[in-house]
DNA sequence: TTGAAAAATGTGCGTTACGCACATATAGTC
DNA sequence: GACTATATGTGCGTAACGCACATTTTTCAA
């Protein structure tokens, strides 16, 4: 029985992570960890290279050559961090914009899969879904990973506590 | 309400699909649609290259590639097919055998995600993921992509009932 | 204080997984 | 019997990475 449920999940997960996909790559013209990259630096702490790449899970360099994309799209900007050898990312007002568009269509993706429960079962999901989220034993940076491609202004009662914003 | 609930739902398939790429890439050492490909093709009915494409969204050289890549790792075996032009692709036995690992490892990497819940939290999980799943209006190949990673050794009462196995 | 280890960033180079434009072979159709 | 549609494969380029290495700055211990 878990194991047909645990397939649903599944093939759930999978759909709502193909429609993100889509969503951000249309919007953004990039994919990977492109779009998790823009809504992180957008959380506005000025995070160095380091720090995002631990939270996108990339190599170095990887994280290096993200950070040049965004920079020439003129989404981001690499300024000075409080130590002489890190930098500080920050969105440009472009990068800002551009990040508002990505969460919005992140949202609009994922709606459609709600809309056939109706208000009490929206609920129930709710739940459930903050029940499975906020159980997962996981370091702090791991949940910052989970929570890459939140949007913050709606999530409420983060389910995740553990938050680099603070 | 309903963006909070949706903005959960973007979390928690973010995370399933990342341990389930993750399970994938381990298990098969390839990455992207070759391990839905692997999934698709054991499905036994000697697939097209042209209908495997349609199923993976996938360009037409993508997939030729793609099951190069199956080819030359041994799992895969390009025979001919019912039309003089058109391939069947079936598996090798050690491609069977990769399929059954990945299957199970799909599994094992999603489970976790549902040990929070008790067993009546786990029944209501169910039948909402799988209301999710049966009213999302798709056309017949979508429904395939959907579940193009799926254990139908597992889904018994599938929610996707249209279904290129029959 | 100085010298070595650690930390942070960046570069050269290769790889994987794709897509586009094109070529080729077979199947239907008028 | 030509003409179009269908199915597959190839040449070539690209996006998004990772590994090994170089450089600069900080920290820390002798």
């Amino acid at each position: 029985m878990i194991d047909r449920t645990a397939n649903l999940l599944g093939a759930v997960g999978l759909a709502v992570s193909d429609r993100i996909s889509e969503a951000a790559r249309t919007i953004l013209n990039h994919s990977g960890e492109t779009p998790a990259a823009l809504v992180v630096i957008g959380y506005g702490q000025g995070p160095s290279n380091d720090l995002l790449r631990r939270i996108l899970g990339l190599s170095h360099p990887g994280t290096v050559r993200l950070v040049d994309r965004l920079v020439s799209d003129g989404l981001v900007e690499r300024k000075k961090g409080p130590d002489n050898r890190t930098i500080a990312l920050f969105l440009t007002d472009k990068g800002q914009s551009r990040r508002e568009q990505l969460l919005a269509g992140r949202l609009t993706a994922i709606k459609p899969f709600l809309s056939a429960l109706d208000a009490s079962e929206q609920k129930t999901f709710d739940k459930l879904l903050h029940k499975v989220l906020s159980s997962m034993e996981t370091t702090d940076l791991e949940r910052c990973s989970l929570c890459r491609l939140c949007d913050n202004r709606v999530c409420l009662n983060c389910p995740i506590p553990a938050d680099f914003r603070d």
